[in-house]
DNA sequence: ATGAAAGCGCTAACAT
DNA sequence: ATGTTAGCGCTTTCAT
């Protein structure tokens, strides 16, 4: 590809008038301005990013660290980063790190010497270590889907509240006996969901029923043993809250492999509306996550940090939740 | 970050003699070998990538171009293609591009001032021109799940093979009139399986019904609808073939909402193996395709392209399609 | 085998 | 307002 001197040379001006107008910092002359766009073009010039983050330019790419892309609820957050991203002219760097500090920090390595403008981390476990330490050189980092403490940016649901809302729901619609087939209660989100259950019980009068309550289940796979003993405990239940939909998933198959019937025997209220719960039978009831959106917030801010002059103060964006109502409750 | 100097004085030789000991090109003597390896590991010294591609050294980032994260069958392949660039040093930059030619010209624009080393494309719709414009400037390409021409390397399924079997294990099992949901025939791969799908009936001396058999269906809604029309026009039908999960997604849905089982009344079977497809109601039996394996070699390949002193011969690996027996066949 | 020095493409300070 | 120049961090001749 053609470099700045070729342009310079086409347009009969000196490399920094090109650089200049690629810059917009500087007024040049609307003449020589118009003639540096014409060769631009005409050569199909793009400037070197590499050439330019040497000179301390930024080089508008951010690190994505998740997971895992291959989950039902991070896709859509993906995708909300992505548009965002692009539609500012920046690139992400995906990076997959299933929750191993090992991979966290091979990342945070490779994208350092990329010099990467900006960290966007959507972990759910605590390894408060690398974030602080990223912190602390000067990189802007954003937290999405989790929080970490007052110091960092963050995009977040507001957990409690839909989980309230989702028993409130249930009991709504006389569904008093609640099950909750919840993750682990060292996962922040989780501690809050398992919050907002008992407020909602707590304010109808009703008690927490402990048989039918288990925490720290990960996945479908353990939902559906969790649910399957509770189920054949003979426990009285006339719905579950799961606090995922792949956890929800699980306690599907686990209430129709009993031979029971949703909503008519069980009713089953999940967590997240990932794109597959109204495609499940029957259709999910679920609390929303408005995943794309908080993806694009939280892109949107992070790069907000990464061209702002001084340090922006830390800010946690708290994502309201809302019950979609589909078929799985009665 | 500690730059080479600091490296260099560090260990007290000059920064020319710690440059060879990372490129490993030339010789040095191991005594300073060690000094330098240690002043490198006490530093936390990681070259800096923008400099080294000024000097036309490899960036190690690769450009994966797909249609939409939000999908059911692209995470896993993505996950392929990450966990194999992480173990060669590489990184990924994600690109979605909604099969926009607009959105597409831009990634490639971005990449290319980017200096990445490699492309990797998975878009469904045939847009070569991009992919030959790169090609003929040098860029080392590869196509996963699609494939252009014998011009181009390519990683894709054996979708003739696959939707054969799909067909003869319907046959095998006793099911006769098979109707069809496939995408459009303007795709290579629908048209291949469709193909497939043929040559099974003919074999068995049975001809293709027609009434059963649409095509140009793109998603689940589209499925439902289709299958829906089929079943109202009471053609008689005991097995769907859906051409992919989330066609058969919606003709589930559609065979149910006419108050049908499955499999009791129609079969069903899919093509992609999504991830997803085990938890449907009941287990979709599908053609799977070996997508993170397809991912990976195809990441492995363009690594091999980008490290290949000269042009590697075009070369296109075809996957075995294999069908995964679940519950949604009698 | 190693050090000195040039230069990759760009921007910004400096000079005009 | 614009050109000249130095230098970002690195690799690679070239010289020793």
């Amino acid at each position: 590809m053609a470099d700045i001197r070729e342009v310079a040379k086409r347009a009969n001006v000196s490399p920094s008038t090109v650089s200049r107008v690629l810059g917009g910092t500087t007024r040049v002359v609307e003449e020589k301005r118009a003639r540096v766009l014409a060769a631009i073009d005409e050569l199909d010039y793009r400037p070197n990013v590499s050439a330019q983050s040497l000179k301390g330019i930024r080089t508008r790419t951010i690190g994505l660290v998740i997971p895992n892309v291959r989950n039902l609820v991070l896709p859509a957050a993906i995708r909300g980063v992505e548009d965002v991203a692009r539609n500012h002219g920046y690139a992400v760097v995906l990076c997959n790190t299933d929750e191993d500090s090992e991979k966290e920090q091979f990342y945070i390595k490779t994208l350092k010497s990329r010099l990467i403008d900006g960290f966007l981390f959507t972990t759910a476990k605590i390894n408060s270590h690398n974030i602080k330490d990223l912190q602390a050189e000067g990189f802007p980092v954003m937290l999405l889907l989790r929080e970490l403490d007052e110091q960092s940016h963050a995009v977040v649901l507001d957990h409690y509240n839909g989980a309230y809302q989702a028993t409130n729901y249930l009991l709504s619609r006389g569904l008093k006996k609640i099950g909750l087939v919840n993750g682990s209660l060292d996962i922040k989100l989780y501690d809050e969901r398992y919050a907002g259950y008992r407020s909602a019980l707590k304010e109808a009068g009703l008690k927490v029923p402990d048989e039918a309550v288990v925490h720290g289940i990960d996945g479908g796979i353990e939902a559906y043993r969790a649910a399957t003993r509770i189920l054949l405990n003979r426990v009285d239940i006339d719905a579950f809250f799961a606090t995922s939909d792949d956890k929800a998933l699980g306690v599907m198959r686990a209430i129709k492999d009993l031979g029971l019937s949703i909503p008519g025997d069980i009713s089953v209220i999940g967590f997240d509306n990932a794109d597959i719960a109204l495609l499940l039978d029957p259709p999910l009831t679920t609390v929303a996550q408005p995943l794309y959106e908080m993806g694009a917030a939280a892109c949107q801010q992070l790069i907000e940090m990464i061209e702002a002059k001084q340090p922006v103060t830390p800010q946690i964006q708290r994502f309201p939740a809302e019950v979609v109502i589909r078929n799985s409750v009665k």
